[in-house]
DNA sequence: TGCCAGGGGTTCA
DNA sequence: TGAACCCCTGGC
Protein backbone atom coordinates (compact mmCIF):
# COMPACT_ATOMS: atom_id res chain seq x y z
CA UNK A 1 0.00 0.00 0.00
CA UNK A 2 1.11 3.35 -0.85
CA UNK A 3 1.88 6.22 2.01
CA UNK A 4 0.99 9.63 0.30
CA UNK A 5 2.74 11.86 2.87
CA UNK A 6 4.99 14.89 2.43
CA UNK A 7 7.89 16.56 4.68
CA UNK A 8 7.62 19.92 5.80
CA UNK A 9 10.19 20.71 8.77
CA UNK A 10 10.05 18.70 11.20
CA UNK A 11 6.85 17.25 10.44
CA UNK A 12 5.64 14.26 8.22
CA UNK A 13 2.13 15.44 7.00
CA UNK A 14 0.32 12.90 6.01
CA UNK A 15 -2.82 13.04 2.77
CA UNK A 16 -5.68 11.21 2.12
CA UNK A 17 -5.23 8.66 5.01
CA UNK A 18 -8.05 6.34 5.67
CA UNK A 19 -8.83 4.66 9.56
CA UNK A 20 -6.47 7.54 11.13
CA UNK A 21 -7.72 9.18 14.14
CA UNK A 22 -5.36 9.60 17.35
CA UNK A 23 -8.33 9.58 19.73
CA UNK A 24 -9.48 6.28 18.38
CA UNK A 25 -5.61 4.97 18.20
CA UNK A 26 -4.38 6.05 21.74
CA UNK A 27 -7.46 5.64 23.93
CA UNK A 28 -9.20 1.69 22.52
CA UNK A 29 -6.57 0.62 25.01
CA UNK A 30 -3.62 -0.56 23.71
CA UNK A 31 -0.99 2.20 24.44
CA UNK A 32 -0.47 3.69 28.00
CA UNK A 33 1.95 6.28 27.18
CA UNK A 34 0.24 9.31 25.45
CA UNK A 35 -0.91 12.84 26.47
CA UNK A 36 -3.33 14.49 25.32
CA UNK A 37 -2.68 18.10 24.67
CA UNK A 38 -4.57 21.28 24.79
CA UNK A 39 -5.16 21.89 20.79
CA UNK A 40 -6.70 17.93 21.03
CA UNK A 41 -3.54 16.40 19.53
CA UNK A 42 -1.57 13.61 21.20
CA UNK A 43 2.00 13.46 22.28
CA UNK A 44 3.22 9.58 22.81
CA UNK A 45 6.94 8.18 23.93
CA UNK A 46 8.29 5.08 21.87
CA UNK A 47 11.00 3.72 20.78
CA UNK A 48 13.06 6.92 22.48
CA UNK A 49 11.35 9.55 20.48
CA UNK A 50 8.69 12.16 21.39
CA UNK A 51 6.23 12.31 19.11
CA UNK A 52 3.02 14.19 18.55
CA UNK A 53 0.22 13.21 16.50
CA UNK A 54 -3.01 15.88 14.70
CA UNK A 55 -5.32 15.25 13.16
CA UNK A 56 -5.40 18.08 10.87
CA UNK A 57 -8.67 17.34 9.35
CA UNK A 58 -10.78 14.28 8.14
CA UNK A 59 -8.02 13.45 5.76
CA UNK A 60 -4.54 14.59 6.77
CA UNK A 61 -2.91 13.95 10.12
CA UNK A 62 0.36 15.38 11.35
CA UNK A 63 3.02 13.72 12.90
CA UNK A 64 5.00 16.52 14.33
CA UNK A 65 8.83 16.81 15.87
CA UNK A 66 10.17 13.73 13.89
CA UNK A 67 12.01 13.76 10.59
CA UNK A 68 11.69 10.97 7.36
CA UNK A 69 14.38 8.96 8.91
CA UNK A 70 12.19 8.02 11.81
CA UNK A 71 8.93 7.85 9.99
CA UNK A 72 10.36 5.54 7.76
CA UNK A 73 12.36 3.55 9.95
CA UNK A 74 9.78 3.87 12.81
CA UNK A 75 6.81 5.44 12.24
CA UNK A 76 5.43 3.26 9.26
CA UNK A 77 6.05 0.38 11.29
CA UNK A 78 4.41 1.65 14.41
CA UNK A 79 1.07 3.19 12.75
CA UNK A 80 0.98 -0.14 11.01
CA UNK A 81 0.68 2.25 8.13
CA UNK A 82 1.13 0.01 4.95
CA UNK A 83 -1.82 -1.84 6.13
CA UNK A 84 -4.99 -1.30 4.12
CA UNK A 85 -8.12 -0.84 6.81
CA UNK A 86 -10.58 -1.18 4.49
CA UNK A 87 -10.00 -4.74 3.57
CA UNK A 88 -9.89 -5.77 7.59
CA UNK A 89 -13.55 -3.21 8.01
CA UNK A 90 -15.31 -5.35 4.79
CA UNK A 91 -14.41 -8.68 6.20
CA UNK A 92 -15.48 -7.66 9.83
CA UNK A 93 -18.84 -5.70 8.50
CA UNK A 94 -21.07 -9.00 8.81
CA UNK A 95 -23.78 -7.81 11.30
CA UNK A 96 -24.88 -4.81 12.67
CA UNK A 97 -23.11 -4.80 15.68
CA UNK A 98 -19.58 -5.15 14.41
CA UNK A 99 -20.78 -2.49 11.60
CA UNK A 100 -21.56 0.00 14.67
CA UNK A 101 -18.64 -0.52 16.52
CA UNK A 102 -16.40 0.20 13.37
CA UNK A 103 -18.51 3.06 12.76
CA UNK A 104 -17.56 4.07 16.14
CA UNK A 105 -14.11 3.42 16.13
CA UNK A 106 -13.58 4.16 12.31
CA UNK A 107 -9.43 5.28 13.15
CA UNK A 108 -8.23 2.84 15.18
CA UNK A 109 -5.04 0.91 14.09
CA UNK A 110 -3.15 -1.34 16.01
CA UNK A 111 0.03 -0.29 16.91
CA UNK A 112 3.16 -2.16 16.79
CA UNK A 113 4.67 -1.39 19.92
CA UNK A 114 7.98 -2.63 21.76
CA UNK A 115 7.63 -5.93 23.07
CA UNK A 116 9.87 -5.53 26.42
CA UNK A 117 7.65 -2.35 27.64
CA UNK A 118 4.60 -3.86 26.25
CA UNK A 119 5.38 -6.85 28.56
CA UNK A 120 5.69 -4.84 31.92
CA UNK A 121 2.87 -2.78 30.99
CA UNK A 122 0.82 -5.37 31.17
CA UNK A 123 2.01 -7.39 34.09
CA UNK A 124 1.15 -3.85 35.44
CA UNK A 125 -2.30 -3.79 34.05
CA UNK A 126 -3.21 -7.08 36.17
CA UNK A 127 -6.21 -6.59 38.66
CA UNK A 128 -5.39 -2.74 38.04
CA UNK A 129 -7.28 0.32 37.14
CA UNK A 130 -6.03 2.60 33.73
CA UNK A 131 -5.03 5.48 35.53
CA UNK A 132 -2.82 3.92 38.06
CA UNK A 133 -1.69 1.49 35.69
CA UNK A 134 -0.34 5.24 33.37
CA UNK A 135 1.47 6.92 36.53
CA UNK A 136 3.15 3.44 37.34
CA UNK A 137 4.68 3.46 34.00
CA UNK A 138 5.09 6.90 33.76
CA UNK A 139 7.12 6.48 37.01
CA UNK A 140 9.49 3.86 36.01
CA UNK A 141 9.89 5.40 32.94
CA UNK A 142 11.01 9.00 34.99
CA UNK A 143 13.26 6.80 37.66
CA UNK A 144 14.72 4.60 35.47
CA UNK A 145 14.59 5.66 31.27
CA UNK A 146 16.79 7.96 29.37
CA UNK A 147 15.57 11.91 29.33
CA UNK A 148 14.83 12.69 25.90
CA UNK A 149 13.70 16.33 25.87
CA UNK A 150 11.03 18.51 27.08
CA UNK A 151 7.78 18.85 24.74
CA UNK A 152 4.86 21.39 25.03
CA UNK A 153 6.45 22.14 28.57
CA UNK A 154 6.57 18.30 29.93
CA UNK A 155 9.75 16.13 30.38
CA UNK A 156 9.64 12.93 28.92
CA UNK A 157 11.76 10.19 29.60
CA UNK A 158 12.18 6.40 27.68
CA UNK A 159 11.14 3.33 29.15
CA UNK A 160 13.60 1.70 30.22
CA UNK A 161 15.51 -1.34 28.99
CA UNK A 162 15.72 -5.09 30.09
CA UNK A 163 18.74 -4.59 31.42
CA UNK A 164 18.05 -1.23 33.31
CA UNK A 165 14.70 -2.22 34.98
CA UNK A 166 16.71 -5.74 35.83
CA UNK A 167 18.53 -3.96 38.23
CA UNK A 168 15.54 -2.38 40.35
CA UNK A 169 14.91 -4.28 43.33
CA UNK A 170 10.83 -5.42 43.90
CA UNK A 171 10.91 -3.28 47.16
CA UNK A 172 12.21 -0.08 45.57
CA UNK A 173 9.59 -0.91 42.68
CA UNK A 174 6.77 -0.74 44.70
CA UNK A 175 7.94 2.37 46.78
CA UNK A 176 8.80 3.86 43.79
CA UNK A 177 6.14 3.30 40.98
CA UNK A 178 2.79 2.03 43.47
CA UNK A 179 2.92 -1.15 41.46
CA UNK A 180 1.97 -3.19 44.73
CA UNK A 181 2.36 -6.81 44.53
CA UNK A 182 2.98 -6.66 40.68
CA UNK A 183 6.46 -5.65 42.08
CA UNK A 184 8.15 -9.14 41.85
CA UNK A 185 6.89 -9.99 38.47
CA UNK A 186 8.32 -7.41 37.11
CA UNK A 187 11.38 -7.91 38.94
CA UNK A 188 11.87 -11.17 37.47
CA UNK A 189 10.55 -10.86 34.28
CA UNK A 190 12.56 -8.40 33.53
CA UNK A 191 15.86 -10.28 34.60
CA UNK A 192 14.66 -13.34 32.48
CA UNK A 193 13.99 -10.88 29.30
CA UNK A 194 17.69 -9.23 30.40
CA UNK A 195 19.62 -12.44 30.81
CA UNK A 196 17.90 -13.99 27.46
CA UNK A 197 16.37 -16.83 28.90
CA UNK A 198 13.58 -15.56 27.03
CA UNK A 199 14.46 -13.93 23.78
CA UNK A 200 12.49 -11.43 22.83
CA UNK A 201 14.10 -11.34 18.81
CA UNK A 202 13.94 -14.91 18.55
CA UNK A 203 9.80 -14.70 19.92
CA UNK A 204 9.60 -12.80 16.88
CA UNK A 205 10.02 -16.21 15.09
CA UNK A 206 8.01 -18.45 16.99
CA UNK A 207 4.47 -19.64 15.66
CA UNK A 208 1.94 -17.94 18.34
CA UNK A 209 0.81 -21.16 20.09
CA UNK A 210 4.47 -21.28 20.95
CA UNK A 211 5.08 -17.94 21.84
CA UNK A 212 1.95 -17.56 24.09
CA UNK A 213 3.14 -20.88 25.96
CA UNK A 214 6.52 -18.92 26.33
CA UNK A 215 5.15 -15.65 27.40
CA UNK A 216 2.32 -17.70 29.90
CA UNK A 217 5.82 -19.33 31.60
CA UNK A 218 7.02 -15.36 32.83
CA UNK A 219 6.19 -14.28 35.96
CA UNK A 220 3.04 -12.14 35.69
CA UNK A 221 1.77 -13.09 32.87
CA UNK A 222 -1.61 -15.39 31.98
CA UNK A 223 -3.44 -15.63 29.71
CA UNK A 224 -5.09 -12.13 28.82
CA UNK A 225 -1.72 -10.17 29.24
CA UNK A 226 -0.14 -12.90 26.98
CA UNK A 227 -2.63 -12.45 24.55
CA UNK A 228 -2.29 -8.35 24.68
CA UNK A 229 1.57 -8.40 24.24
CA UNK A 230 1.06 -10.88 21.36
CA UNK A 231 -1.52 -8.28 19.49
CA UNK A 232 0.37 -4.67 20.26
CA UNK A 233 4.12 -5.93 20.11
CA UNK A 234 4.17 -9.04 18.14
CA UNK A 235 1.68 -8.39 15.61
CA UNK A 236 -0.27 -11.34 16.31
CA UNK A 237 -3.75 -10.06 14.81
CA UNK A 238 -5.51 -13.37 15.08
CA UNK A 239 -5.55 -12.48 19.02
CA UNK A 240 -8.83 -11.52 21.20
CA UNK A 241 -7.46 -10.53 24.26
CA UNK A 242 -9.98 -11.54 26.56
CA UNK A 243 -10.48 -8.95 29.60
CA UNK A 244 -13.43 -7.97 31.55
CA UNK A 245 -14.57 -5.63 29.19
CA UNK A 246 -14.70 -7.66 26.10
CA UNK A 247 -16.15 -10.21 28.47
CA UNK A 248 -19.40 -8.44 28.94
CA UNK A 249 -19.50 -7.13 25.42
CA UNK A 250 -19.40 -10.01 23.83
CA UNK A 251 -21.75 -11.38 26.36
CA UNK A 252 -24.16 -8.97 25.98
CA UNK A 253 -24.06 -8.50 22.01
CA UNK A 254 -22.76 -11.95 20.77
CA UNK A 255 -23.11 -14.31 23.16
CA UNK A 256 -26.96 -13.64 25.02
CA UNK A 257 -25.13 -15.72 28.56
CA UNK A 258 -22.65 -15.73 31.01
CA UNK A 259 -19.60 -17.57 29.24
CA UNK A 260 -15.99 -18.30 30.44
CA UNK A 261 -12.95 -16.39 29.11
CA UNK A 262 -11.82 -18.99 27.71
CA UNK A 263 -14.76 -20.14 25.81
CA UNK A 264 -15.08 -16.37 24.94
CA UNK A 265 -11.81 -16.13 23.19
CA UNK A 266 -12.86 -19.58 21.20
CA UNK A 267 -16.18 -18.21 19.74
CA UNK A 268 -14.52 -14.44 18.92
CA UNK A 269 -12.13 -16.27 16.86
CA UNK A 270 -14.90 -18.30 15.20
CA UNK A 271 -17.37 -14.92 14.25
CA UNK A 272 -13.84 -12.76 13.29
CA UNK A 273 -11.23 -15.24 12.37
CA UNK A 274 -7.68 -14.16 11.12
CA UNK A 275 -8.89 -10.19 12.06
CA UNK A 276 -9.98 -10.93 15.55
CA UNK A 277 -7.59 -8.46 17.31
CA UNK A 278 -9.10 -6.04 15.21
CA UNK A 279 -13.02 -6.47 16.07
CA UNK A 280 -11.59 -6.95 19.54
CA UNK A 281 -10.10 -3.29 19.58
CA UNK A 282 -13.26 -2.11 18.09
CA UNK A 283 -15.27 -3.62 20.30
CA UNK A 284 -13.50 -2.33 23.26
CA UNK A 285 -13.46 0.61 22.29
CA UNK A 286 -17.36 0.86 21.20
CA UNK A 287 -18.07 -0.93 24.59
CA UNK A 288 -16.19 0.72 26.70
CA UNK A 289 -16.56 4.27 25.68
CA UNK A 290 -20.66 3.47 25.73
CA UNK A 291 -20.55 1.67 29.05
CA UNK A 292 -22.24 -1.86 27.18
CA UNK A 293 -22.85 -4.49 29.27
CA UNK A 294 -21.68 -2.37 32.77
CA UNK A 295 -24.17 -2.93 35.62
C1' DT B 1 -15.43 12.76 57.15
C1' DG B 2 -14.73 8.04 56.91
C1' DC B 3 -15.59 3.51 55.15
C1' DC B 4 -15.81 0.28 51.49
C1' DA B 5 -16.01 -1.79 47.01
C1' DG B 6 -13.74 -2.77 42.93
C1' DG B 7 -10.48 -2.58 39.32
C1' DG B 8 -7.40 -4.23 31.61
C1' DG B 9 -5.74 -10.74 36.11
C1' DT B 10 -2.37 -13.89 38.10
C1' DT B 11 -0.96 -16.90 41.48
C1' DC B 12 -1.12 -20.32 44.90
C1' DA B 13 -3.55 -23.66 47.67
C1' DT C 1 -12.27 -23.49 41.50
C1' DG C 2 -11.71 -19.73 44.75
C1' DA C 3 -9.48 -16.47 47.75
C1' DA C 4 -5.94 -13.05 48.23
C1' DC C 5 -3.57 -9.35 46.47
C1' DC C 6 -1.14 -3.32 46.61
C1' DC C 7 -3.05 0.83 46.06
C1' DC C 8 -6.18 4.39 44.95
C1' DT C 9 -10.35 6.51 43.56
C1' DG C 10 -15.28 7.11 43.50
C1' DG C 11 -19.60 6.52 45.76
C1' DC C 12 -22.34 6.66 49.73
Amino acid sequence: MKIDYKVLDDKIILNNVESFNPEHIFECGQAFRWYREDDGSYTTIAYKKILNVLLEDENTVILNNTNEEDFKNIWIDYFDLKRDYSIIKNKLKGDTTMEKAIDYGYGIRILNQEPFETMISFIISANNQIPRIRKSIEKISENYGEYLGEYKGKNHYSFPNPSELAKIKPEELREIARVGFRDKRIYDTANIVNNREFNIEEAKNMDSIELRKALMELPGIGPKVADCIMLFSFKRSETFPVDVWIKRVMEELYLHEETKQKEIGIKAREIFGEYAGFAQQYLFYYGRENSIGKK
